[in-house]
DNA sequence: CAAAATGTTGACTATCCGGTCAAATATTAA
DNA sequence: TTAATATTTGACCGGATAGTCAACATTTTG
């Protein structure tokens, strides 16, 4: 049979597709990182997408579909800094590297952060199972290697998950809270060494915090 | 005169009031935390206080009214730690008893910390001229005590603003993502020392982030 | 090209939700 | 007790919003 079947299994996409796909994720990453799920309308999705309501419900069928695309979408690239930490690397260094990935990303992407601080706030209901396999099982991993360092000596005592915790929360809180960074810093935040000056105020807290004394 | 004035224009509350605003303000906050202004319903909120929707609203008029109300309430006890770090004191001991407290609060009111998380998330429609104003003199005022610190080197040369924001971000964390820290640590997180383990875990990072070395 | 497939939209429906209101009930004061 | 006042509620209204659908427009394919 020659039947294009569009569904499932042979998932072609036309470039039409493929395109207002993109500009649909584009817009409601927007939108929920800043309303969340239930305070987000189609409506608005679709102006920002200019896009007609009908239109964008061609391409997903209901307003659940696109925030779970625009979920796995984010929660891809979330994890990919952290599995780039390096068991053989120098602690600091490596621990440098990863909270400057971190900075980069919140200042390049804040809605991806905004919107994932919006699911969990919301008590994660859509990334719950998520949570407790995926993510735990990477952090896990990671957390046993940032404890072979301490063992070594190589790192100050510190709790390795407590660790993963404080920097998670620093390096995200530059997205998130940013209306309130920028409330207090002012014009400052757009000036053009900003992102330097963040970056090496909050590497040196917290790598002094775990260098050895 | 018999009247029993009690604020505005002769406002005079009976304890009926008295505790049904209560009730309402303390549902309304745990709702709010979770789902932001526009993704709750005043239905949520009367279900949760046990009341019927128009007895509710016979308490608040409108839903904006039941958001300022518990925003108001939110932020008095907001600043307290902050404006009790105090300049003639031991710079690691002061900094050491903001950041317990702020833990402590995260701790015992994270539907606070939520419900204002939230509101920054959302861009923080009804709090931004606060910040711009009241917040951002106490930030200054305060930065320009650890500056002074800073000088007189009695702690390690560190922006003063970010330090705030990094000790926010960090204290905050554990009730804004407590749903992530659970999925995490998992039961752990019930057990007795928790806190106590979070506070040493999270002191010991920050605090020798800012020892003069 | 013409037919088929894909993409787009205005108009519509059903439901949810904020808010009202008049009537009923409970509380307080005299 | 009774009258005044405060509190509570079922029923309702209007606007917003998720989602549908049939018709129209465009693009792709043979």
């Amino acid at each position: 049979m020659v039947v294009k079947s569009k569904s499932k299994a042979g998932e072609k996409s036309t470039r039409i597709q493929e395109a207002n796909r993109g500009i649909i994720l584009d817009a409601a990453l927007e939108i929920f990182s800043t309303y969340g799920l239930r305070g987000t309308t189609i409506d608005q999705i679709a102006d920002k997408a200019e896009m007609s309501k009908p239109n964008l419900l061609y391409y997903f069928k209901r307003k659940d579909d696109i925030y779970a695309a625009v979920l796995e979408m984010t929660l891809e690239e979330w994890l990919g800094p952290m599995q780039a930490i390096n068991p053989d690397g120098e602690p600091i260094e490596e621990l440098r590297r990863y909270i400057t990935l971190k900075l980069e990303m919140s200042a390049k992407k804040p809605a991806a952060s905004r919107f994932f601080a919006n699911e969990i706030l919301n008590g994660a209901p859509h990334v719950h199972g998520f949570l407790k396999t995926g993510l735990k099982n990477l952090v896990d991993e990671k957390a046993a290697v940032i404890k072979s360092w301490v063992s070594a000596g190589r790192l100050a005592p510190v709790d390795p998950h407590h660790l993963f915790f404080v920097i998670w929360a620093t390096t995200q809180h530059y997205a998130d809270f940013e209306v309130q960074v920028r409330a207090i810093l002012g014009g400052q935040v757009d000036k053009p060494g900003f992102f330097e000056q963040t970056a090496q105020a909050v590497l040196t807290i917290l790598l002094n915090g775990v260098k050895v004394r």
